[in-house]
DNA sequence: TCAATTTATATGCATATGCATAGAAACCAA
DNA sequence: TTGGTTTCTATGCATATGCATATAAATTGA
């Protein structure tokens, strides 16, 4: 094998320590405010993106990843709560469409003060303009899927 | 509030899907060589690296950011596996030592060839050493604890 | 010196996740 | 058409995690 250098193997575990960190205090943070976590929000915030307030679970996956899985019963937690509600796709019996609610739209936007807060003071305030913008193009080439 | 500007959202987003994308890509690759996950590597490592192959549970937690309790059963599973085991801590009976076995150190040295390899060609290869030092720098911001 | 507090670890119970696979509908190839 | 394959979602069962709290030992301070 070829060792990873110094210098990527740093880098490699600031990415987890950083990425953990941040999370950890904004979850706290939200729930502190007694919101649900940012699995919940991040449904939401696609759902309600997605034209009419729809999206399938396919599509929810993509957007967030979620093993399949992991979304079935994510869905089924939140349409218990009534935050969106599952109706048949038309023309295709295996999929569904995955609808907000009022009530989901009204606990996603009450939750973005929150979070959008929670984003600025332990993440966005530590960098700045700039160094958000060179975070972003770092990160996007972990994403180009050579290699899967 | 004040609203995260758009480069700080943007930054946020990839940040959460940057790591979570390339931790997927490893550990799915240290599962295809019949590996344990990234979580009994760090355990392993970072014992191994304390002194006389020990550290306390405490430390342990520490430096791999384990919540008490959960580490407390990882340590559980990791010593029925023969990988660690707990030792009394001199002179303080409420805390132990966590001690790595040979099969511990087996085990690390034999995953690290093919953790490494996932390293470089899930993260390293995609950035270089320059800017997997710029990424360094950059996640180093995030972990200033000012605002806890 | 001992009651109150703090520190270190473990655990019962609920919830969430992973893994394998099911079931049902759609698609495809001959 | 139809049998095999693929796509989409759900689920039984095992494992892992979160939350609250327990237990026990050490420390502190009056």
């Amino acid at each position: 094998m070829q060792e990873p250098s110094a210098a990527v193997i740093r880098a490699w575990g600031r990415l987890i320590r950083a990425e953990r960190t941040v999370v950890a205090r904004i979850e706290a943070e939200l729930k502190r405010a007694g919101f649900p976590s940012l699995h919940w929000y991040d449904v939401l915030l696609e759902v309600k993106r997605g034209p009419g307030g729809r999206l399938t679970p396919r599509e929810i996956e993509e957007a967030v990843l979620f093993e399949q899985y992991n979304l079935s019963r994510l869905l089924d937690r939140m349409e218990a709560e009534g935050l969106v509600r599952r109706i048949p796709f038309p023309g295709d019996k295996r999929r569904q469409l995955v609808e907000i609610t009022d009530e989901g739209r009204a606990l996603q936007e009450h939750m973005w003060p929150v979070y959008g807060a929670a984003i600025n003071r332990y993440f966005g305030d530590k960098l700045g303009e700039k160094e958000a913008g060179q975070l972003s193009a770092l990160l996007l080439k972990l994403l180009q899927s050579e290699n899967t």
